[in-house]
DNA sequence: CTGTTAGCGCCTTCAC
DNA sequence: GTGAAGGCGCTAACAG
């Protein structure tokens, strides 16, 4: 068996109380004592366990970050700057998959927050939002990544979805495309962020004067390499192929720069593409990828610092933090 | 408060006893009972506080994941591999980030394996090695992930680095390549990955009576883009550029590809270029990228099951998995 | 400054 | 088939 506080308290000859308070660094204990309880402690080679530790304070400093897809280069990449913030925070990261389904969401949403096995959740919802959200009563702190869509009750971290896709498509259109296509516009209204950037290509559009082309906006629930591939060959079925298209994100945008590559159509020159995320393989992409995102890191700062907050036992109503996003201009947009 | 298994016994009239009977779905329990208890649970919305499960039955359905880092492609996928096989196994995986620090992987393995937070560890390790690990004495299950370079005291998955590097650079000089250079070298015996991948080139460049090119042999510890495009500069001053390229992840391939590019080198006419992993990029990137890797999800599927296998007590001297590898070949080194 | 006591919520050995 | 009691390892009250 592993050695426990008794063990060491034993050892040294005094009470379990007395060397919980030497390892958690407590006032009120000798120096004396405090050194002959560390030198049991290395001899012995304590280590508390947590487990125990956290039945009793009623905390475990973890917290879980639900993502739909793992292997998606956006939600890596976030989730890579949660770990490393959450770690200056004294805090482990339990990742799971969504996969953006609602039920299953909601599951692990259900079952995390009522379990006593995390702190807090920050959740990348896609099937959920935050009004459904507030139904599920969690017993834990949630933040939810994504724009706010109104009602919410919970905190949520986000960027405007709706202003980085009117000044992408405002960029196109000064470049003089019109014939703007759209991939990854969704198959329900569920789908918030597909629906605020689309929102936002059309803002610009009308601003500018230009038509909205619905039968060049295609619709796909999966934002994967393949089915910017895919869907970027049908675009150039019909009679008169875009001048431009608008990937929601940047994996969409690459499959469609290799369909394009394929049939030997000229990115930039003969179609424009362009992104959503700003993954690192967009700098490196052949072209390099035009593309609009929000800051990481920020996003996973403000939403770990939010949860904390809460943790904490911070009350009040429900807040929404955008943060900044910035427009790349690369290669695959200007001549 | 949260609902207690006290709280819904109460409220049938029944002992503690025997509502955990019905939770954890025990015989013995009168079908009334069962029926009245469910009853009780779904009314108060009764969830069991896994943690003090845990400490009671000294094992958690946790297990934990450490890799270098999240963001690189090929970890992202595995960890993606991990989630979904972890789910089928009813665990749960803890994800962590080692950079690929020695004292960060001693760390974590330190603290996750001695504090009760995970029933088992499955390591992608860099710095660390088998034999070093078992001066650690875990305990708790640890899987480590890459091939077994000796001595190892603990369960190893992973492939044939030496044959798939041999595979490769066979390829290279069947389409007459004979100045090979390397991307990837390490910079210490400690990587053991990369000298492994090194020894392979060098057996088959000897079975063909080609010359091994030290000068042509690039070293660097990160294996990121930004690396590749770095080092593929470097090997462009030289007098006489190589004819082909062996990075030692796609990543760096991708990287070196893209400086290609820019400098206007035809891949493949000029200079092939080729990879290690199968990340889904180098199926999409601009040309197509010949690599060879491991099946993913088959090294998921074999730790998981070795790591199960121990924690239920499974005894017996440490195996090593060797999962199978594919050479795919692609635009990037066929004319 | 340190010891004693109690209990976090659960499961499990013993009784009945 | 069900109840009572004990303890997993730790920390928070309360003494002293």
């Amino acid at each position: 068996m592993a050695v426990t506080l008794r063990d060491v308290a034993a050892r040294v000859g005094v009470s379990p109380r007395t060397v919980s308070n030497v390892v958690n660094d407590f006032r009120h204990v000798s120096p004396a004592t405090r050194v002959r309880v560390q030198a049991a402690i290395d001899e012995l080679d304590y280590r508390p366990n947590l487990l125990a530790r956290s039945l009793r304070q009623g905390r475990t400093a973890v917290i879980a970050l639900l993502v739909p897809e793992l292997d998606v280069p956006y939600f890596s990449e976030l989730a890579h700057e949660m770990v490393l913030h959450a770690r200056t925070l004294g805090l482990t990261v339990l990742v799971d998959e969504t996969t953006g389904a609602r039920a299953r969401e909601v599951e692990l949403l259900d079952v995390l927050t009522r379990t006593g096995q995390v702190d807090g959740v920050i959740l990348s919802a896609i099937g959920l939002s935050g009004r459904a959200l507030a139904g599920l009563r969690p017993t834990v702190p949630v933040v939810l990544l994504g724009e706010r869509t109104g009602g919410s009750s919970v905190d949520q971290v986000g960027f405007d979805n709706v202003g980085a896709a009117r000044q992408l498509v405002a960029h196109l259109l000064e470049r003089g495309r019109r014939r703007i296509a759209v991939i990854g516009a969704g198959t329900s209204s569920a789908y918030a962020t597909s629906n605020l950037r689309l929102q936002g290509c059309r803002d610009a559009l009308q601003a500018a004067g230009v038509p909205y082309l619905p039968e060049l906006t295609m619709r796909t629930e999966r934002w994967h390499r393949s089915d910017g591939y895919r869907i970027m060959a049908e675009l150039l079925t019909g009679d008169r192929p875009p001048e431009a298209v608008v990937a929601f994100n940047d994996v969409l945008a690459l499959g469609a720069l290799r369909l394009l590559h394929e049939r030997g159509v000229a990115v930039p020159h003969d179609i424009a593409v362009t992104g959503f995320d700003d993954i690192e393989d967009s700098r490196f992409s052949v072209p390099t990828l035009t593309t609009v995102g929000p800051d990481r890191a920020e996003i996973a700062r403000q939403s770990l610092d939010a949860l904390v907050d809460r943790i904490a036992g911070h009350a009040g109503p429900a807040r929404a933090v955008r943060v900044p996003f910035r427009l790349r201009v690369r290669e695959s947009s200007q001549l």
